[in-house]
DNA sequence: CGTTTTTGACCGGCGC
DNA sequence: GCGCCGGTCAAAAACG
């Protein structure tokens, strides 16, 4: 909203199934040009720190930590009907940036906002609106550094990127978001 | 008018 | 078993 990138889909989202255990969408790691956007940009701060989610939460705030990887999301694989245990994995971004919506090209719509613990502002909850492509992702915001924007991503996309950010005031606009000064 | 956001309720897991 | 916690759903509002 406040920036140039606001989300306008035009794909229905047949949000029904809580989770279908997209299997083979997570094998895709390097499948398509998953590179584009945001895994392409780097930021300044940036280090694999092997930690989950929430210990992500816990430990954001003291350090300046950027990338975190986890090799499962939640212990929620534990009951399985048929399938079988799945690893999603799990990426943490920090960015400096002064909005929470970091376009990355595809479209995203939101569907949940909560609080964090030890945290005043809250977390957002988005999901990918192409069908058939349940790749998640959630903003989080520093309590401490205003400026310090988490985002986790959850899973890959499958499908090309439909937003036409091939302007280049669009990636001036977004460049300036990922250089540190 | 279609789609997304908003927001409280709901749900499953975990610790006590 | 109960309550907390993190994540999700879903209905209605908001938006272009």
């Amino acid at each position: 909203m406040l920036f140039p990138f606001s989300s306008t889909g035009s794909s229905n989202n047949p949000v029904s199934s809580s989770m279908t255990n997209t299997s083979h969408v997570f094998n895709n790691f390097q499948a398509d040009g998953s590179s584009h956007g945001f895994l392409g940009l780097k930021t300044e701060t940036q280090q694999p720190v092997p930690r989950t989610s929430s210990e992500i939460n816990k430990d954001l705030s003291s350090q300046s930590a950027s990338f975190a990887i986890g090799p499962e999301t939640e212990p929620r694989a534990a009951k399985n009907k048929g399938e079988k245990k799945i690893r999603k994995p799990k990426y943490a971004f920090q960015t400096r940036s002064q909005v929470d919506i970091l376009d990355d090209g595809y479209r995203w719509r939101k569907y949940g906002q909560k609080a964090v613990k030890n945290n005043k502002f809250p977390r957002s909850y988005y999901r990918c609106t192409y069908q058939g492509c349940n790749v998640k992702k959630q903003v989080q915001r520093l309590t401490k550094d205003e400026g310090v924007v988490v985002t986790t991503y959850e899973g890959m996309h499958s499908h090309p990127i439909e937003k036409p950010n091939d302007n280049f005031e669009h990636i001036l606009s977004q460049m300036q978001i990922y250089t540190p000064f």
